[in-house]
DNA sequence: GCGACAG
DNA sequence: ATCTTGTCGC
């Protein structure tokens, strides 16, 4: 448990859409933007990861403005570990929405990631990239906004579906093809599990993609910047903060 | 109209 | 995403 934990004063993002009109209209402009270029994985020492947790069962879930925490992790690869962890809380002001989730999410996990200190080589998101309907998932918002290398990496398909079959062990891949495109991979993190989905960002390319993510992976079936996100988004949530 | 649908 | 204990299986 290497790495500080501390709460992070709020500060303004930028402006957010509230209807979804507006939200596709924007991503719509956005897409065109992302830059599609190789990474140099084997260079990378310093992974982010951000992922949200939002309390509540169904009663409050879908009540607006919603209570939510983003947590924001740098994970060092070749010390395996977290070094530096940081979450916020705040307020969520779209329902989620399939194909605006970036939307719902982004305000307070850019706020999240503005408070690390640590530089990153490349930023992983919990969803889509252009495995996206209009080719802009969270993953596309996120390092756009930023400006830097992003990924996503996603438990389930939003569209296009697996081309072949897909092997039942590790390291087994396959394509993720939506509309005639390949816009993603499917690959299967740990034997005999359901395999995790893998899309561009930004600044990446997809075999760049694939590679990273699975330099990053340790003994479960979540990339481990992820999963640490993860922990860090609901202990911190279910302590009451 | 019906089914699908990241988190 | 969230509500939840134990339990079956490699």
């Amino acid at each position: 448990m290497a790495g500080k934990q501390s709460p992070c004063p709020n500060d303004p993002g930028g402006d957010w859409p509230s209807s979804p009109a507006a939200a596709i209209e924007i991503q719509r402009r956005l897409a065109g933007q992302v830059r599609i270029e190789p990474l140099d994985v084997d260079s990378v020492e310093r992974v982010a990861a951000v992922d949200m947790s939002f309390p509540g069962g169904r009663a409050v879930m879908h009540r607006l403005p919603a209570a939510g925490l983003a947590a924001a992790v740098v994970y060092d690869l070749r010390r395996s570990e977290v070094i530096e962890s940081v979450f916020v809380t705040g307020e969520v002001h779209m329902p989620y929405i399939p194909g605006l989730l970036s939307f719902r999410e982004c305000p307070l996990a850019l706020e999240a990631l503005h408070c690390l200190r640590t530089t990153y080589d490349v930023l992983l998101a919990d969803g889509q990239g252009r495995a996206h309907p209009r080719r802009m998932g969270i993953a596309c918002h996120l390092g756009l906004v930023l400006d830097v290398p992003a990924i996503g990496c996603a438990k389930g398909i939003l569209v296009g579906e697996v081309q072949g079959k897909l092997g039942s062990r590790r390291g087994s891949r396959a394509g993720l093809v939506d509309r005639g495109e390949t816009v993603g991979m499917a690959i299967r993190t740990r034997s005999g599990v359901k395999p995790v989905y893998v899309s561009v960002g930004h600044r990446v390319d997809l075999a760049s993609a694939a590679a990273l993510v699975e330099r990053t992976l340790g003994r479960y079936r979540i990339p481990e910047p992820l999963r640490q996100a993860h922990i860090v988004a609901t202990q911190m949530r279910r302590r009451g903060v």
